[in-house]
DNA sequence: GATTTTTTGATTTACGTACATCAAATTTGG
DNA sequence: CCAAATTTGATGTACGTAAATCAAAAAATC
């Protein structure tokens, strides 16, 4: 059987309350009675029955979601899923709440983290924009002890706890491995459709695709970027100049949102000429394009499993507990029209 | 806040007592209140609190995993992953343990499954053999009210109530098109190399495979399949018995296990020629030769999450609680070199 | 050595549920 | 209508932990 606080406290010599003040870090321990019953702890293994705690504290878990204003599939998605999660929160004991703020402005996003030192959420998911001050805002919060992770675009060199993302710089160089094999021997131009060059994940995802397609595939050229703003009409705009100015596209990849425009443009422009297409994002048009051979592969990041493992990481941040690092990795789920859910 | 029963006892206008007798079905109901009590569980939206619940009974789960005797490096790892959730099971309430039994051998299954019905753990997650008798005990004990989960290999048509696995189905046609792509317009022919095709998941695997392959890529033929029993001496022998024999083969799909001999028949005898391989489960072997192209792709399932997903099933299932659908499908991951984890 | 301060112990209540017991009320059968 | 059977209520204890109170003991200070 577990043992419990009862046993530490046999064990130790001390009494119920002194175990409480213990573990639960209240003063007026002397330091050997404190080290007598961290010894007790230790040898007989105790842990401490987390449900039990929390039924006692009537805890919950009050966590905050800090998204973009984006309005694209993506986005929506993300919505969903913590949307979900709100419904789950009765039985899960979690208290979430979202705040939107506008897209790619670090000021906004640090005055929101400035707020929330004061509401003290126990835990913090958000969307970084990648800028100093941001990088600042976190830190400082996670020097005040509130957990953070980011979710889906990640703020390196900050002391956020952990990051519930796909690795952009792989999903970048395995863009460009797919595009490559595909194409084979063929030689010619790619055609790069980013949202815009100013968010860390596209930057990310386009760093691994030209050095992947530079080192293996130099048959393979890239054309400038085109930044789309993760908006279908713009993405259309830009995808059928492209086509129309260069005869010599044998590929494209789209890394961002605004898959709905490419599309259009691919099957008005391309209807004579063999493209290969990878994109990202799994959505209802790019399925159907996946399906239709519009497109060859998808690249896709599970919104519900981030959303859900940003929640588990919280809840275990908050209480101090070991997370299972294996179940937190976000992976970069590959669709080819055989493996769509 | 939450109701408790206290709230449902006040809303129907009976005693705890009574509320308690329907919550957990016990007689000495009348029919009529038993009513009013279920309505006021709909009317408030109570929600047994499970940990609290759990707390009371002093409630563990005995679940109970039965494995082939397979020495295999799929199979380590699969009990890897059991050992590490067995070190999970004072925080998760489970009290875990595995039978192995003799691989292939369906009325070994059947007699350790019959004798589960009096053991009575509150759920059984299988590796299942597919024969008759086994759909006919696992029905049975689905009747008898067992929560029963598949772990990697299914038992289609019978009532178990999951499949904690990936569909071997998809996992072919997907390895086809990642080989047919890949090759391009090359023209030749296609060795597949197999554990058994008495097991199910490669059987399916197989007929995934050819399908996509007849469909789309009629300039490829398989040739007929090596059985390699999932041993790296046999695979080796037969993969370089074939490649000696037959200087047309452009492609190796290898579906089973016993990577280590494939790989080390391909580096002896594919130094000169440009084939290109597809493999399942990411292994050290499987993970090198990936790395320096002796493999193109590798198809693999996730164990630990098989095994974490399996329990979480068992519990759900047993606690009569919902699964989360998204959360439970066990995706195939696709591992070019540059997305390994 | 007396006094103050700090540390420790003993005890109680609470969280939401399960489960058991016994008494009281209600229904059913004869 | 009475007895027997069934249904319901009232109450208490338990699970493992948190948190509070007050008394007692020990240590530190003068």
């Amino acid at each position: 059987m577990r043992p419990t606080v009862h046993d530490i406290a046999a064990a130790a010599g001390v009494s119920l309350a002194t175990v409480d003040r213990v573990l639960n870090q209240r003063p007026g321990v002397r330091h050997i009675t404190r080290e007598k019953v961290e010894n007790a702890i230790r040898q007989l293994g105790y842990i401490r029955d987390v449900a039990a705690a929390n039924l006692a504290k009537g805890r919950t878990y009050p966590l905050v979601f800090i998204l973009p204003a984006s309005d694209n599939s993506f986005m929506h998605g993300l919505n969903a899923e913590i949307r979900q999660a709100i419904l789950r929160s009765p039985v899960e004991r979690t208290d979430i709440r979202t705040i939107e703020v506008p897209a790619f402005d670090p000021s906004a996003l640090v005055s929101v983290l400035e707020g929330l030192s004061r509401e003290r959420p126990c835990g913090i998911a958000m969307v970084a924009t990648d800028a100093p001050d941001v990088r600042a805002a976190v830190d400082r919060l996670v020097r005040e002890r509130f957990p953070i992770v980011t979710l889906v675009s990640d703020l390196t060199g900050s002391l956020r706890h952990h990051y519930a993302g796909v690795d952009n710089i792989a999903a970048g160089r395995t863009a460009a491995r797919l595009l490559g094999r595909f194409l084979g021997p063929r030689k010619g131009e790619i055609a790069v459709l980013a949202g815009s060059m100013l968010v860390r994940d596209h930057r990310e995802r386009l760093e691994g695709f030209t050095a992947v397609l530079a080192e293996e595939f130099p048959d393979l050229a890239i054309l400038p970027v085109l930044e789309g703003r993760d908006d279908p009409e713009v993405a259309h705009r830009l995808v059928t100049d492209a086509l129309s100015r260069n005869a010599g596209i044998v590929g494209v990849y789209s890394l961002g949102a605004g898959n709905r425009g490419l599309i259009r443009a691919l099957k008005a422009k391309a209807v004579d000429r063999t493209l290969t297409v990878i994109a990202h994002e799994l959505t209802a048009h790019t399925r159907a394009a996946l399906l239709d051979n519009t497109i060859d592969a998808i690249l896709n990041q599970d919104a519900g499993h981030e959303v859900r493992s940003a929640i588990r990481v919280l809840k275990a941040k908050a209480d101090g507990l070991a997370v299972i690092e294996a179940q937190e990795r976000i992976r970069l789920d590959i669709f080819l029209k055989d493996n769509l859910p």
